[in-house]
DNA sequence: CAGCCTTTGAAGAAA
DNA sequence: TTTCTTCAAAGGCTG
């Protein structure tokens, strides 16, 4: 709190955008924030990876190097300003700028803005598939999308929007930019996600419709974030559900997710939308949508556009899905077999970090040369931890709902269902694995606290790994996070988080990606070490405040967490740890 | 070609 | 009640 002055600044020059920050830890942070620094001397140096192939490690430099320039832009920002300003309410307004400024570099930027119209609801377009459903397709753009639509909209004829959209407004218009993209990043941090989208459906359009709401103008006068936001997203009146498909029939082209597979328990349910509430029927719209929305209108070129997508590798469903269960009765019993076999199959649904992944992989990779997804998760698994609270709360709430919507359209799904679809030899290897973590932790156990291990990993509680450090913060946090509040307080994530982690480390140290990444840290931590010092005074990613103020008033409602950010700090033995995990590793 | 690797989080099962 | 296990995404790599 007492931040809270100096937050202000910052927040005024925040404004301005994170980078400037100006403020004191805020530039440094920056800079030795992430592995910045670290990594690209880490490249200099040499490092353990020793035999790696060179490419190896040019591909991780590159990577680290890339995503530096990322977390400049987000860490760096938040952490500052989390630091800062402990007090989210401010937070949650400037990081979605930030957002912003990272989405649209990569995009067009110029565009979108997206003109923040709080009263169109964003549909969140599955990729194609239901993201339940095993089914689904994959959209090569993978992830879903996110949508601003206005209700009243649906006339467009989709064709004609698509091309249509040049004119009018020039806000959408560059192919390039999936349109979907830009409103989010104006709005919801969680936009990003739908920067992938892109891929495939490009272009598309932006709906007419929505061009001519959205002015240039417009688009550029931020919106008052608030953290009411979110609620934007989900809350889809039931008429509204209604009409949705219009608008992400031509979106979505590919979801042949009408065809897939109905889960039989979903769609029989009575649908949610018209039971949901508000809130849940957004999130039906956006995720499950097709089938839902499948319906629609015919004069949707969503129903007439066959996707290629539509026939999904997996699934060569029939398409009998429109017409719903009945087809399913109906048809052979093989075909039945093999649609029941897949059909019944629902995923779980995303948590929080997963639907982070989801939406930032597609920036990684793009930045990096590096394609393993080993190696891409476990950045993705630092830059996890270097969000700010309020960033991962967003993620926490969005995960949360698509929780409670996966629920109420499988109310007889459980999570047990799908065990042992995946076939596991891991057991066995994490079991030893775990073995000999046990063994290793009480070894080390009189030194450090085993809450704060985890956090250990590889870097100095600094930044330079900020995942790590901030691992504590977020580890300590993330109870506190709305996740916590909502399902299960805290302890679950932490735990949790902590056992992984370090597992991971110790695990397969030798893998390329980890020996990289671990190399890395270090270097960076060494690198950085002079920071440190700066640091050290303010830990920013340690002490991040909880993103109440985005969080949801319910959410909210057990805010006592917080303190244990505080505790964060301790985790400073974490350095020493690092050794422990390399240690590990020759130990196992 | 199936499974591994890797991440975090959620949920279920087991103790 | 606590701990452990499995699965979710993803895509290159491995046997």
């Amino acid at each position: 709190m007492p931040q809270l002055g100096g937050g202000r600044g910052g927040g005024a020059g925040g404004g301005g955008g994170g980078s400037g920050a100006g403020a004191t830890s805020g530039g440094d942070d920056l800079g030795a924030n992430d592995e910045l620094i670290p990594f690209q001397d880490e490249g200099g140096e040499e490092q353990e990876p020793s035999s790696d192939s060179a490419s190896a490690q040019r591909d991780l430099d590159e990577v680290k190097s890339s995503l530096v320039n990322e977390s400049e832009n987000q860490s760096s920002s938040s952490d500052s300003e989390a630091e800062r300003r402990p007090q989210p309410a401010r937070d949650a307004f400037q990081k979605p700028r930030d957002y912003f400024a990272e989405v649209r570099r990569p995009q067009d930027g110029a565009f979108f803005k997206g003109p923040a119209y709080p009263g169109y609801p964003f549909l969140m377009i599955p990729d194609l598939s239901s993201p339940y459903l095993s089914n689904g397709p994959l959209s090569p753009g993978g992830a879903r999308t996110y949508l601003q639509m206005k209700w009243p909209l649906l006339d467009v004829p989709s064709s004609a929007t698509v091309k249509d959209t040049r004119s009018p407004s020039p806000a959408h218009l560059s192919n390039k930019v999936p349109v979907l993209q830009h409103p989010h990043h104006l709005q919801h941090p969680l936009t990003p996600l739908i920067t992938y989208s892109n891929d495939h459906f490009s272009p598309a359009s932006p709906p007419t419709h929505l061009s001519p709401e959205i002015d240039p103008k417009t688009a550029g006068i931020p919106r008052p974030p608030h953290p009411s936001e979110l609620s934007p997203y989900y809350p889809l009146s039931p008429g509204a559900v209604g009409q949705i498909p219009h608008p992400l029939g031509w979106l979505v082209p590919q979801q042949g997710q009408p065809m897939y597979s109905l889960p039989p328990g979903g769609f029989r349910h009575p649908y949610p939308a018209l039971a949901m509430n508000a809130s849940m029927s957004s999130l039906v719209s956006s995720r499950f949508s097709p089938h839902m929305v499948a319906p629609a209108h015919p004069g949707l070129p969503t129903s007439g556009i066959p996707h290629p997508a539509i026939v999904s590798p997996i699934v060569k469903q029939e398409p009998a899905p429109p017409s719903l269960s009945p087809a399913v009765s109906a048809k052979s019993p093989v075909t039945v077999k093999k649609e029941e076999e897949k059909k019944p199959h629902v995923k779980k649904p995303l948590n929080a970090f997963m639907l982070y992944m989801k939406e930032m992989r597609a920036k990684v990779v793009a930045e990096c040369t590096l394609k393993e997804s080993a190696a891409i998760n476990q950045i993705l698994g630092r830059k996890w931890h270097n969000l700010s609270r309020e960033e991962q709360a967003k993620y926490y709430e969005l995960a949360r709902k698509e929780r409670q919507l996966h629920a109420q359209l499988y109310p007889t799904w459980s999570a047990r269902d799908n065990y042992g679809k995946k076939k596991k030899r891991k057991r066995e290897k994490q079991l030893s694995q775990t073995q000999s973590q046990q063994q290793i932790q009480e070894a080390e156990g009189a030194l450090v606290s085993k809450s704060k291990k985890p956090c250990i990993q590889y870097l100095p509680p600094e930044k330079p790994c900020d995942s790590p450090a901030s691992s504590h913060g977020s580890t300590l946090d993330s109870p506190a996070t709305p996740s916590a509040a909502l399902a299960s307080p805290a302890a679950p994530a932490a735990t949790h988080s902590e056992q992984a982690q370090p597992l991971s480390l110790t695990t397969k140290p030798e893998t390329r990606a980890q020996l990289a990444l671990h190399s890395a840290a270090f270097l960076s931590a060494k690198a950085t070490a002079s920071n440190s010092s700066q640091m050290g005074s303010q830990p920013p990613l340690l002490s991040r405040p909880l993103p109440l103020g985005s969080m949801p008033t319910a959410l909210l409602t057990s805010p006592p967490s917080f303190p244990a950010t505080l505790h964060a700090h301790q985790t400073l033995p974490v350095l020493q740890a690092q050794p422990l995990s390399l240690v590990t590793k020759s130990a196992h």
